[in-house]
RNA sequence: UGGGGUAUAGCCAAGUGGUAAGGCACCGGUUUUUGGUAUCGGCAUUCCCAGGUUCGAGUCCUGGUACCCCAG
């Protein structure tokens, strides 16, 4: 095979999605080699079981595509450099993003210096996101398929690493790379796409949290004091959650479901609202943490942009004001519901994902429209 | 212990004597590289207990039991 194109490292996780990165590198004329990280040694059975498999997928796929596969465990720069601060999140009562961290801290920097060192220059993986340069600068575009795009999750990758990257599936829909590996007869055609924290997997996430964070019973109460319930620690519950709440009929209330609204961690009490459409659940505006962007700086001292304050949302339009310490501001346009401080606010300008920021706080601004 | 009331699934709750609504919660599937949301499905052979009337009782009758309210 000649490697006119030069040596990439794609990162095989045993999915279908960096299986056909790896196929389209291939017949881009690429030298092409691949890496399996194992990333988490937290063994109690199931997950074991689900990483062994994966990388049994990843070597069929190698075997098939007739490419070399390595193997790495970077489960401890995982746990010092995503799980220690996932964990210190919750602990705060924020509901953290640990995969955004991920992809900055592991797959976009460790692997990608392990690439390096395994003589190739450049990585590519299976996310559906698109690189291009753009006004000189390498730009992170969204996915191809909106509705697989990614680049939610890769906000806070620099600039730089962007750039060393290639993402071959983000210019396909997904049907088109399932039949793909479908013609190439790769084993991971037809495989359920993962979910879960990626390299822990699903889990049954208070059980999961519980490992690590003791319960802090408390009390569930109505925006007006009325004790309605029990939690069994604000950091098991997020906002906008409904599930978990066992409560159930209540006389003098009506039948609407209950969702978590606030978190009271001076009192440990969850403040829960009935209705989906509660005014408490909804808010306008927002302060981030320091802001990420990707080309390094911030795109405008004030602007129009539209935003996301959690995967998969629609884009929403909004005002972004840039502040001195890095930080920003955001005022959207329509009130948005449950934005989650620890999540991740995302700015897009159209195609391209220009960066973001943890959300620090939330607020409903009454003033009229920027 | 004089009067009145209520007893239906984990909870709230509907139910002209005709073969147990609905909601919440919970469980499972789908959606989803975080959490969460959403969506689909499951969830009382049985109505506090024991008798009785009836072709047929959650519904009517009798007797218990428990709880609630008012009166003390």
């Amino acid at each position: 095979m000649t490697s006119t194109q030069g040596k990439v490292i794609v990162g095989m996780s045993g999915g279908v999605d960096s299986s056909v990165s790896a196929l389209l590198l291939l017949e881009q004329g690429y030298q092409v080699e691949g890496l399996f990280m194992k990333n988490w040694d937290e063994d109690d059975g199931t997950e074991y079981c689900t990483a062994k498999d994966d990388l049994i997928d990843a070597a069929a796929v190698c075997r098939k595509l007739g490419i070399p596969l390595h193997t790495a465990n970077f489960a401890a720069e995982y746990w010092d450099n995503v799980f220690e601060h996932f964990l210190e999140e919750y602990r705060a009562g924020r509901t953290p993003n640990p995969d955004i961290l991920c992809n900055r801290e592991i797959k976009f920097k460790v692997f990608l210096d392990y690439a390096e060192k395994l003589g190739a220059d450049r990585i590519a993986t299976g996310h559906y996101v698109r690189q291009a340069i753009r006004n000189g600068r390498p730009r992170l575009l969204k996915g191809l398929d909106d509705n697989k795009d990614q680049s939610y999750f890769l906000h806070a990758v620099p600039e730089a690493a962007i750039a060393r990257t290639l993402f071959p599936v983000g210019e396909l829909e997904k049907p088109a790379v399932r039949a793909l590996a479908e013609q190439h007869d790769l084993i991971t055609a037809r495989k359920k796409d993962s979910t879960g924290i990626c390299f822990i997997g699903e889990r049954r996430f208070r059980d999961f949290l519980q490992q690590y964070l003791p319960a802090q019973p408390g009390r569930i109460e109505t925006p007006e004091g009325d004790v309605i319930g029990q939690h069994m620690g604000l950091m098991y519950y997020t906002l906008g959650q409904r599930q978990g709440l066992g409560i159930g009929g209540l006389a003098n209330y009506s039948e609407d479901p209950w969702y978590v609204a606030t978190k009271d961690l001076g009192r440990n009490v969850l403040v829960a609202v009935q209705g989906k459409h509660h005014p408490l659940l909804y808010s306008n505006a927002l302060a981030t943490e320091a802001m990420e962007w990707v080309a390094g700086t911030a795109p405008a001292e004030q602007g129009r942009f539209t935003a996301k304050t959690r995967y998969r949302q629609q884009d929403q339009p909004c005002t972004l004001r840039s502040l001195p310490d890095g930080s920003a501001e955001v005022h959207f346009d329509e009130p948005q519901w449950a934005v989650t401080p620890g999540q991740s606010l995302v700015i897009y300008d159209g195609d391209i994902c220009l960066g973001g920021g943890v959300i620090r706080t939330t607020w409903n601004a009454q003033e009229a429209a920027a």
